[in-house]
DNA sequence: GCGCATAGGTAGAACGCCTACATATGACCT
DNA sequence: AGGTCATATGTAGGCGTTCTACCTATGCGC
């Protein structure tokens, strides 16, 4: 069965998807479906992480520099491949969060309610 | 001069522009140029609204029913069209801000270092 | 044999914002 | 009188990101 019509049950705030791959990546190295199944459990399911995004998303990833990968096994015996997060990716992960904690800060001075 | 290569020093959390339109909609009637400088002054100059996405925005909301709007006259004696939250903008405002509070909930949970 | 969860991927469209441009006018300076 | 700046509204085209909808493959339990 489809997603209910009108809305789906979970979004994802755009812009936000390399950070939260990097920072689940700072965790363990990981294969791409792990990755998104992370972050949907930490979400509580708020989350979603669709493979349409996800495969570009660690490519893209990938081209910056930012995580390497290679073919491994995942523990239930699979191939799988699997991301690492790089020095140059730590960093960037911090810009993201920089810059992230930044905007929120200016969201809520715009919002802030008298 | 254009920006600085890079990065522009003043950028917009995707998905937010609506949610900060309306919002300044709640304090007063105002013309379009007005909802970007008040938005730009509150946030303290992190976040900058283009006219290339101002003027978009605000016919979405026109076309969705959340404002209307009509000509007049600026402060300055120039005309201007003046825009007006309506009370299914309200109700929209209030959807966007649960759902913008739960994400952050949710991406929070995802940051979270140990 | 069948369905489900696991695993990786692509194509195409939709969306949201940005860059760059176009227009117009009032205020101020020289 | 001419120039520039701030004010004010808009449009066209492009770009990056995400989503929908597919496709393939395999191991496991029924």
């Amino acid at each position: 069965m489809p997603p209910s019509p009108g809305q789906s049950r979970s979004e994802l705030l755009k812009g936000t998807l390399d950070m939260l791959i990097l920072q689940t990546l700072t965790l363990q190295p990981q294969h791409g479906y792990a990755i998104a199944q992370h972050i949907e459990r930490l979400s509580n399911d708020v989350l979603s992480v669709e493979q349409g995004s996800l495969y570009p998303a660690l490519e893209r990833l990938q081209k910056k520099g930012w995580v390497t990968s290679k073919w491994g096994e995942s523990p239930t015996g699979r191939k799988a491949r699997y991301y690492t997060i790089t020095a140059s990716g730590r960093r960037q992960l911090g810009r993201e969060i920089s810059s992230f904690d930044r905007m929120l800060v200016a969201i809520r001075a715009v919002m802030k309610r008298a």
